[in-house]
DNA sequence: TGTGTCACCTGAGCGC
DNA sequence: TGCGCTCAGGTGACAC
């Protein structure tokens, strides 16, 4: 499931390969993957066009492009970017890209959740999730302050609102449940009941989080990875995610899995107060 | 406006 | 071995 830490991952291991790069010419093998405009449209104003730069605003991929237009990839939950000399022979390719040097990407989506668009820079606010993003977690405009002021408004129990990305950009449920265990806080707890002094360790906890995901370069359990189609290695630090059963790192209690507003969360309910 | 629920989708894992 | 069921989860659409 790409997260902040995986997509930027994804982002910095395609930045030097495809910088400077013209795209040739656009296969789509699936043409619902492409939301705008249609998928011939986007073949069409694709193909000639010279990639500037490669940004992330969450978990969604820009992909600047000469003309004033941006390219943007979502993965979902089971998207691969892959960057190969040929154009891979893969039951679930989605779209290939053939770019000047002779070279592919090559999206790959078993469930075909994946999205794209291509877009003038200037209306990238058709986006939904885009236009009402909350701040990159990792910038400096995710203080706590403003932090503490978007958990304010909310009623809903914490990891429920950890997974807005309206709240906070880039998280996802495996660095929420950890953001969570780092944080001391279990995942039900009302926002409305946490402290300021608990909202101000939760924000340490997010950034802590995620720091290491992309240390770690990602965290694969099935399906992420980066764009030279590398594995991540942060599925070994984990301390509560997919650990469901095993014993706390911390204070050997086993932790548990329930489920906070339909999604899968896992805890210590000793450390998580 | 905020919240909860469902659909989308495919493959793995499980019980029978 | 094969079948059917459940689960995994990010996001948009919809109902209340």
């Amino acid at each position: 499931m790409p997260e902040l830490p995986e997509v930027e991952t994804i982002r910095r291991s395609l930045e030097s390969k495809l910088l400077g790069r013209t795209i040739e010419k656009v296969y789509v093998f699936l043409e619902r993957i492409v939301k705008k405009p249609g998928a011939g449209e986007f073949c069409r104003l694709l193909a000639g066009r010279k990639i500037t730069s490669l940004d992330r605003r969450g978990k969604y991929l820009l992909v600047r492009l000469e003309g004033g237009y941006t390219w943007v990839v979502h993965l979902r939950m089971t998207g691969q970017l892959i960057y190969a000399p040929e154009k891979l022979k893969h039951r679930h390719l989605r779209l290939a890209f053939l770019l000047d040097n002779g070279h592919w990407l090559n999206f790959i989506d078993m469930r075909t959740f994946g999205s794209m668009y291509l877009l003038p820079d200037d209306r990238l606010d058709e986006i939904r999730g885009l236009a009402t993003m909350g701040p990159e977690p990792l910038s400096d405009r995710f203080s706590v302050e403003e932090f503490y002021r978007r958990l304010q408004k909310r009623k809903r129990a914490v990891k429920t609102v950890l997974l807005d990305q309206m709240v906070v950009a880039g998280l996802g449920n495996i660095y929420a449940d950890e953001a969570l265990f780092l944080a001391g806080i279990d995942p039900r707890r009302e926002v409305a009941s946490l402290s300021k002094t608990e909202i101000e360790r939760l924000h340490q906890a997010v950034v802590r989080a995620l720091r290491q995901g992309l240390r770690n370069r990602g965290t694969t359990f099935r399906d992420y990875l980066d764009g030279a189609g590398e594995k991540g290695k942060n599925q070994y630090y984990l301390n509560v995610y997919h650990r469901s059963g095993k014993p706390c790192r911390r204070c050997g209690t086993e932790i548990v899995k329930i489920r906070v507003g339909g999604r899968g969360t896992s805890f210590c309910p000793n450390c998580q107060k």
